[in-house]
DNA sequence: CTGAAAGCGCTAACAC
DNA sequence: GTGTTAGCGCTTTCAG
């Protein structure tokens, strides 16, 4: 086993002291006009033995990690991992590393491991947070570090929140269904515990009203962001005397639900019924038929997120103001036009 | 802003000594026979203050920081994202942490996060590797830090690995189609730098040779774990005069490549064309026709990753064996039988 | 131009 | 039973 390189054994080897290689090797060798034999001495010792600056030390003496805690409710949901994809790529560009944490939409590990991210002093926190409380959110505000929420949110917290549109996607492809000439719309929905799941039924319901569709024909059921509920709702739905000609699933896995008891129940999309995703997928495009989705900008999410994170960070008093992203109607072929 | 407590202001407000407080928060009171009246203030006083054990500064003092680094090609295939997901419960578990790194299919990015690893001191890697160099990772075997490998590997180098049983999983998905009665068969791949991609190929070809099959009428294509490569080799495959019955796609991207092309030119699965695909996703059983597919224990590889990580960190000198895990044909209905 | 020393928060060795 | 001290690896005054 190779014995460790530090800046004092550097130090030691070269007859320098501690500090003076630490200047150089941090860029400061102009500033402290240290000579160029020296500067030059340093970074070939250090290059042959291979240093690598103890990070751990670093940040225990400047207060300061450089990594962003990342609180996931489930990493396997492919929205999610899209999400962390872009965050990972904009925290790396900025030289902050991430520490990820799946939740697996469980609060007391998602209560647990705040805490350890705390410990940890990560210097700021991105969470789509699973549920409905958030006292454990506070103690991190508390502690003084930075905090943003991202997908999910709660809107009575004083918690900056980068999420997508959800009223207006719901909107629109309540819309679009309408156009299409339904009349009988089942929105299958998830936990409205979810300030998102409130604000699309919110964009649906809106959308029945305006176009002067009866809600007393519409449907909204469902409470889980999960394949089982869109399946088991599907179900009942279709089996219903006065079935629905068109469901509006509100998450990529109720959406996978749907599409199972479809099958199931051997009916054709969009013929029998009529189908609108909300969150794209890459699958969706290519099965058939290929299903009309809400699209997220889940790299604009990201991407703001840590935007947002790291100036808070680097200047705590920065107030900066929650932003909702558009999205997009990505229309394909299970939508039937009934009129 | 709150100001910090620390073992030292808690020690000084309770006229204790650091060091008693230390060992009464690590529960080693018993141990060094603290009285029951200090410990109970300690704790009562820590609590209250809302104390959060600075993990920076253990880290540094043990130069052990209960962080695992995950480097990971590409967390937004549903494939890795699911390893993640196993590999971080696993790692929870025992109280460790993940530094995820997405390498982007990104050498130098890898190149350069594995250093940041380094540095950050994590107790251990799991990886899987981007390339084909791997001259940066003996750099991680030098500075003696456990190190495995999932997934992806080399042969040739002398680091562990925790995979599929990629041969077998090919041989038998060939199998099944020869046993179907498919005699023109079309092997879509990826880059053959990449062990497994190797490993699957063979499996095909033995199967091939072994019934018989030949292999003059059938065809190796394709170099990418993507969705274009599988959908421009599909294409031209389809298109040509002696075209293939079935397709067997070597990973989940290139199946979507292939079900792209399928439905762009019109044919059907498995009517016209049968696929089988290796690597199970979700939406697979809930598209018509639901697919055929080699499944994956990404369970299992993750779970073995991380025991084998912490076997190691535990105990430097163990010596512990790469382990190939065994795959799962999951039949659908889109392999035809032809016979 | 460079060195010496203190301190980030913690634990462990050594005192008494 | 508890206090004191040293040191993990680094940066940063303060000296000179």
């Amino acid at each position: 086993m190779h014995k460790k390189v530090t800046l004092k054994t550097i130090a030691r080897d070269l007859n320098l002291s501690p500090g003076t290689v630490s200047r150089v090797l941090n860029g400061k060798a102009k500033e402290f006009r240290i000579s160029d034999e020296t500067v030059a001495k340093v970074f070939r010792f250090a290059k042959q033995m291979n240093y690598s600056p103890n990070l751990i030390a670093k940040g225990l003496q400047a207060s300061k990690t450089f990594t962003i805690g990342l609180m996931i409710p489930d990493i396997s949901n492919p929205f999610f991992a899209l999400m962390a994809k872009y965050i990972q790529r904009a925290a790396l560009k900025a030289n902050y590393s991430i520490l990820l944490v799946d939740a697996e939409e469980n609060i007391e590990r998602e209560k647990k491991q705040l805490k350890n991210m705390v410990s940890r002093k990560v210097d700021g926190i991105i969470a789509a947070p699973v549920g409905t409380v958030f006292d454990h959110f506070q103690d991190i505000i508390a502690e003084g570090i930075p905090l943003v929420f991202i997908d999910r949110y709660f809107k009575n917290a004083d918690v900056p929140y980068i999420s997508s549109n959800n009223y207006n996607g719901a909107y629109e492809a309540t819309k679009l269904l309408i156009e299409n000439g339904h009349k009988r719309i089942a929105l299958i929905k998830g936990d409205e515990v979810i300030e998102p799941v409130k604000e699309r039924r919110e964009g649906f319901l809106n959308a029945l009203a305006e176009f002067g569709v009866s809600q007393a024909k519409c449907w909204v059921v469902g409470n889980e962001f999960t394949i089982e509920n869109g399946y088991l709702h599907t179900i009942e739905l279709l089996e219903s005397d006065e079935k629905p000609t068109a469901i509006f699933a509100m998450s990529n896995l109720i959406g996978l639900g749907v599409l199972k008891a479809v099958k199931e129940i051997k009916l054709k999309i969009p013929d029998d019924i009529s189908l609108i995703i909300f969150d794209d997928q890459p699958y969706v495009s290519y099965i058939d038929p290929p299903i009309t989705t809400v699209k997220q900008n889940s790299e604009k999410i990201g991407e703001l997120a840590i935007e947002f994170i790291i100036k808070k960070i680097d200047n705590g008093s920065t107030k900066l103001a929650s932003q909702l992203i558009a999205t997009n109607i990505m229309v394909r072929s299970s939508v039937k036009n009934i009129n």
